[in-house]
DNA sequence: AAAGATATGTTATAACATAACATTTTTGAG
DNA sequence: CTCAAAAATGTTATGTTATAACATATCTTT
């Protein structure tokens, strides 16, 4: 692994820590390792493959191990499930209270986490219109990121 | 079943067969049997639910049979798949491009399609800041429908 | 009627997720 | 400190969603 990718997951993780201990988060070992296994993955990552990952290190470790480490992440918006493709991603910015939109690239599967508080203004909007409340979660976007629309690609 | 709602699935059926017609979208015995069990079950439903009920007429049918189906209906645009639920719905009008926006009860689970265009630009707006090209499709928003919010409810 | 395309049948399995109960570890009250 | 409750993890089994791969049947066109 190269080194600034390295310093990369290191801030990350770093970052979380410090997140998590002013939130009252716990951390044990055994989240600490599928963190950074999904940051150093560095991309939306399925329970799976994180299976796979982590039983390098703990060769008995099974499906419920994962699972319940992903929801307790979820659960204090440590994590995001992309429900549009089964996989799951460490959140860009946990503060901004779990919303927030998902580009998801088509192509190259690309998640591109942003926030755009005019376009959750203009969902509540429009939901309104329908009598619907809006609940405010990660908005799952699809379409072709900057890199793969960038000619270049067949 | 009562009166009223025979009547309603009927009517879709029939508006169902008109548009593959024009459409150029074949029909076939198995094709109208799950269109029929997807207007009758009148809400989402998932791939196993439309199984077991297939069987009722067919009870040798398989997983497989019914995929393919959902297949070629998703392909041609007269359901849709709802990622978020891993479930399937006839598209309301497929005329209309196939996009548009569900809006997905959590409490009741009932969905109701509708077609914003502000919603639609205002997402192809955002996408575009970040160089992303949204891929019109349909868009799922989670939340609370009016009679689910309207007290009532406990 | 034959050839190719389309649709469906059939068997097996992959991929994603959770229920239920056992054990271990942590935490907090007394 | 220590015991009891709570939290976390281990373990086994199974539920749910979806597809691969190959066989057979049907339809279409010549």
């Amino acid at each position: 692994m190269k080194a600034d990718k390295v310093q990369k997951v290191s801030n990350q993780m770093g970052q979380i820590k410090r997140y998590c201990e002013q939130k009252g988060i716990k951390l044990t070992p055994l989240r600490e390792e599928i963190l950074l296994i999904m940051y150093q993955f560095g991309q939306i990552i399925t329970a799976y493959e994180i299976l796979r990952q982590l039983r390098e290190a703990r060769p008995n470790a099974e499906p419920p191990t994962v699972y319940r480490v992903l929801e307790y992440f979820q659960g204090t918006s440590v994590i995001h499930r992309i429900a549009s493709k089964n996989a799951y991603l460490c959140c860009i910015n946990p503060d901004e209270l779990h919303r927030g939109q998902l580009l998801l690239c088509d192509i190259c599967d690309e998640a591109n986490e942003v926030f755009n508080s005019g376009l959750i203004q203009a969902v509540t909007d429009c939901s309104s219109r329908y009598g619907f409340q809006f609940r405010d979660g990660l908005m799952e976007i699809h379409g072709v990121c900057a890199k793969c629309s960038d000619g270049a690609m067949a």
